[in-house]
DNA sequence: TTGCATTAATCAATCGTTTGATTAATTTTG
DNA sequence: CAAAATTAATCAAACGATTGATTAATGCAA
């Protein structure tokens, strides 16, 4: 059946997934992936051809699903710049810090620069994303709800990286906030609410223009 | 010579230290690193034991001038919390990118889940240089110069996490910022100067109490 | 039976490491 | 001081292990 071996594929791209993100693409073999979804060595070769093809089938898998998530809160007209980047900050702490094994992949890999050609479509898909911020920012500025002097590059780099050094740097970030962010629990009941809190309270103070800070 | 020997290890670390933060630690191999450092390939064995010894070895040389840059700035008492911002700041974004390559290699290593011993030595390194920046934060909320509801915790994340994003992902960080960061001209002329005013502006409206707002 | 899926066995290449030999430097000895 | 003895540094070559990949044989459903 056709199904089963889109099962099947799938779950060795979700167990390709975190183990290349535990190791690194050196540090995962062939033979531990294969271990560890319960299927021989060559099923590995025989669906994605090599090593580098099943690493790059599950950025593909992920690329499609991974665009317009974050898009369009930008072309709503009926709420105000704040609001958008409430939701938007919202939205980017929920999303992110599920998947985060494939985050954790997708900047081991933008940070080693081995495969230039996916580092490129990497940044490409993920400066598309922060487009749509770039564009909030803007709006908010252009319609005086921001400030003018908004450093709106940092802001997004302030957003991301927060964000990675949490999600990639697990023992650290436990040690600094108190509980185990590895811990699935923890992140749906403290790690989330706190990311979108202090991010909130954080960009509030800095974005918004002295008159707005009755809101 | 003694001297000839250390400064030969010393060379040694150099590369090594380059090549793992280009490869990881997995991808780079004993054969590249010492012909890359123009050395027999024994050497590497012959000084550090090993590969791992190689690699524990970079650390150990960095550990001990890493320590005590960033301490002793919270026991001036001559100066303001805020002040003591502002110097944290200037070192912190002096010291950290320069090494760079060091810096890439250290949250590579945390971001893997390899050497636990290393990973938790590292942890706890940096968390007594974070520990620096708790007692700042701690004692201007104290004395009201800081807001009572800081979030410490994730104002610290926002600072490492922010620089972290930006040296480790050179390609996405030069895309948003509008210039090449791996060019040492622009990590001088730009990026410190960029970085440095950023977080202080970031954090003065985040941490200061209203009546500090007009300083 | 035919064609795809799956397997164990095997491949060459590369890995980190070790070896034994050789040279250079240092120390000891007469 | 000079010769001998010892130690340290360096090298090419080879080691066993592991890597990603391939093969040929088998299983199995249509």
């Amino acid at each position: 059946m056709e199904k089963d071996k889109i099962d099947k594929k799938d779950h060795i791209l979700d167990v390709a997934e975190k183990v290349f993100s535990d190791k690194g693409f050196d540090g995962a073999s062939t033979r531990l992936i294969s271990s560890e979804a319960g299927v021989n060595m060559a099923m590995l070769n025989y669906y994605f051809g090599s090593k580098e093809g099943l690493f790059l089938a599950i950025f593909d898998r992920k690329i499609s699903s991974f665009q317009d998530i974050l898009q369009n809160i930008g072309n709503d007209d009926t709420i105000g710049s704040w609001d958008k980047m409430d939701r938007y900050i919202e939205l980017y702490s929920e999303r992110v810090v599920n998947n985060n094994c494939f985050q954790k992949l997708l900047y081991q890999e933008m940070s080693i620069n081995r495969r230039s050609d996916l580092s490129d479509k990497l940044r490409d898909i993920l400066m598309k994303n922060v487009s749509e911020l770039f564009k909030i920012l803007q709006e908010g500025i252009d319609n005086g709800e921001f400030k003018k002097d908004t450093d709106m590059q940092m802001v997004i780099a302030t957003m991301y990286g927060t964000k990675n050094f949490i999600v990639n740097t697990p023992l650290m970030s436990s040690a600094l906030l108190g509980y185990d962010i590895q811990d699935d629990k923890n992140i749906e009941d403290k790690l989330k609410p706190h990311l979108k809190s202090f991010f909130k309270s954080l960009l509030k103070t800095y974005l918004l223009n002295d008159h707005e800070h009755a809101n």
